[in-house]
RNA sequence: GCGCCUGUAGCUCAGGUGGAUAGAGCAUCGGCCUUCUAAGCCGGUGGCCGCUGGUUCGAGUCCAGCCAGGCGCGCCA
């Protein structure tokens, strides 16, 4: 939507050179410059004048009609002041009537989406680094619904490997392990192989049974990779991260198609057999320009394969769904690996996944390893955040039976952590900080739901169901309104914008400024109390305009919007 | 050592495709609850945008070099 279109016609007759496409809109720094600015240095380019000349000039020339108060030229801008009313009545219009699909451009239309995230190794529960790739998967996840594309969620179970054949025999000492004891089992057990050689090679041992399709290896992993999956996945579930489909490590072992690959690799003379036996690619063969990241190893000598050739096949399964758009969110740490990846399938004609990649959250003393057990697990950080919420809510909501209270805490709770990951750059380290990460006051997903619960509250007290469009007279009074009626707007343009750069930071930013607006608005302009019933009806739709806008782009960072708080 | 990412206020972060006086929050100082929720609003203090050069009418944004931090670099996944 962009309601400042009906300004675009006048100034292409005023300058036949210019097209549509020349003109933008952005917002002068100070309201009292004018309500909307056109820059002038794109249609300064194609007429070959000074911007500022060119500014001048349409400020002179343009006959912009009664809907445009008055045009002036500052520097390079072109500043109009509008007839409010005429603009926001259309914008509030847009708005309603889209309703749930307001800020969707539908490029998605008939196209599908495939995207897989999280896939973390069954062996412990997430802990908040995990829970970064999770919260970004699922908010791009959203984001492409919300385009209408047909969107698949992937997550790739790693039931295989030697860190789970070493879990499995930890798990067998231990007899009826529950999930809270696996990631004491697993550090156990990383310690261990460690110190003693042979426990290590047992672990080997199992990994190829297991490869070879030994049942009762099988059977041993499966148990303890279902019990990781189904806790990691509850706990997942918390923060509203969904998955459609599951696709299992172990059943790319022995996929014909990598035959295939190996074939293409050959013809290249870039896959060999090392002095030690292994299978190995030289990727120097296919361009890989740097000695750093040469050689990828496919398989052991001992004939079991390596994460890596797994992959390939579990990558081309992916890519025979002939999805339009591919992607896969990975720590920053798989960067080479995948490129690496990428390279080898790309020989072998294939097509690759779209990566997204996210940088670590630090801990003060460090990176966070599930290996070592030196970790804050998501599940922990959600009930303190709770907790805190639920503090809050108590002295707040002391009306509301305790089950509501408990409903609200959790949403603020999730609310704040979800904010807090999803709004400062994916390839941006974050240094944890449990305080600021709980704070429920400034730049928070609460303050943001205290918007539209107070906006849930007005409506409330109305009492009566608002008119569907705005009437034939929509008074403006304030600058408030219209800077919010603006910002409301822009929201397209956000989403699109987000979905170019495959993030919803901007999203997160976006939905800050309106909530700012929004509360600037409901200091300068009592709604229920304004007086004129006309003026009570257009701010009342403001309301529900804002808190339309803030609900869909609430969708799209996972966070609900709650009725009061 | 090599490659990728990051460096903006005391702290945490925004600042597509170069454009108006570099913006928020926290912290700090000062105002605002007989009026729709003070998890709030209004105002003040606080910036060699890591450093040095270059391109440009114009650089936080583009280029080069340097400095600092993160990540990675052959039988982990």
């Amino acid at each position: 939507m962009n309601p400042f279109k009906p300004l675009i016609e006048p100034m292409l007759t005023a300058f036949p050179g210019l097209e549509a496409g020349d003109i933008s809109f952005t917002t002068p720094p100070k309201l009292d410059l004018g309500d909307v600015a056109i820059p002038m240095f794109i249609p300064g380019r194609k007429l070959s004048k000074a911007p500022q000349v060119l500014a001048a000039e349409a400020a002179q020339q343009t006959i912009f009609g009664k809907q445009v108060r008055s045009a002036a030229a500052a520097g390079p801008y072109l500043n109009l002041k509008l007839d409010r009313a005429f603009f926001a009545k259309t914008i509030v219009e847009a708005i309603l009537q889209e309703g749930d699909a307001f800020g969707s451009n539908h490029t998605g239309l008939g196209k599908r989406a495939l995207i897989e995230h999280t896939s973390i190794n069954p062996n412990a529960s997430p802990h908040v680094g995990r829970a970064r790739c999770a919260m970004i998967g699922d908010s791009i996840s959203r984001l492409f619904r919300f385009e209408d594309y047909h969107v698949e969620v992937h997550y790739y179970v790693n039931d295989m490997g030697r860190q789970i054949g070493l879990l499995v025999l930890i798990a067998d000492e231990l007899e009826g392990m529950t999930f809270d004891q696996v990631l004491d089992a697993y550090v156990r057990a990383n310690a261990r192989a460690e110190q003693d050689p042979e426990f290590a090679a047992q672990g080997y041992e199992l990994l190829a049974k297991m490869e070879e399709g030994d049942p009762d290896a099988q059977k041993k992993f499966g148990a303890v990779v279902d019990l990781c999956l189904q806790g990691q996945l509850a706990v997942l579930a918390r923060i509203g991260a969904h998955y459609d489909v599951f696709d299992h490590e172990s059943k790319y072992v022995k996929d014909p198609r990598l035959d295939h690959v190996l074939e293409a690799l050959r013809e290249k003379e870039a896959v060999f057999v090392d002095e030690e036996q292994r299978l190995v690619v030289d990727l120097a063969k296919l361009g890989h320009a740097q000695e750093e990241g040469r050689y990828f190893v496919l398989m052991r000598a001992n004939g079991s394969s390596m994460y890596g050739y797994r992959d390939l096949a579990y990558t081309m399964d992916k890519e025979a769904i002939h999805a339009d758009i591919n992607l896969i969110a990975l720590g920053e740490d798989h960067k080479l690996y995948f490129q690496q990846l990428a390279m080898i399938l790309e020989a072998a004609g294939h097509k690759v996944p779209e990566p997204i990649y996210y940088s670590y959250i630090l801990l003060k003393d460090g990176k966070m390893s599930t290996r070592q057990g030196n970790v804050v697990l998501l599940t922990d950080f959600l009930d303190e955040a709770i907790r805190r919420a639920a503090e809050r809510v108590a002295e707040q909501c002391n009306d509301l039976t305790p089950e509501e209270q408990r409903v609200i805490a959790e949403r603020v709770a999730i609310a704040a952590v979800r904010f807090a990951v999803l709004r400062v750059g994916s390839n941006k380290n974050v240094s944890f900080d449990m305080d600021a990460a709980l704070s429920f006051e400034g730049d928070t997903g609460p303050y943001i739901q205290y918007s539209c619960a107070r906006i849930n509250s007005i409506l409330r007290k109305y009492g009566q169901p608002l008119p569907m469009a705005p009437r034939q007279n929509f008074p403006i009074e304030t600058d408030a309104e219209w800077a919010l009626l603006t910002k409301l707007a822009a929201f397209p343009d956000v989403v699109s914008g987000a979905l170019r750069q495959r993030t919803c930071a901007p999203i997160a930013v976006y939905v800050l400024e309106v909530s700012r607006s929004f509360t600037s608005f409901y200091h300068d302009c009592p709604v229920l109390t304004a007086g004129r019933p006309e003026l009570v009806e257009s701010r009342l739709l403001t309301c529900q305009a804002a808190l339309q806008t803030l609900k869909n782009a609430l969708y799209l960072l996972g966070i609900e919007v709650p009725e009061r708080m």
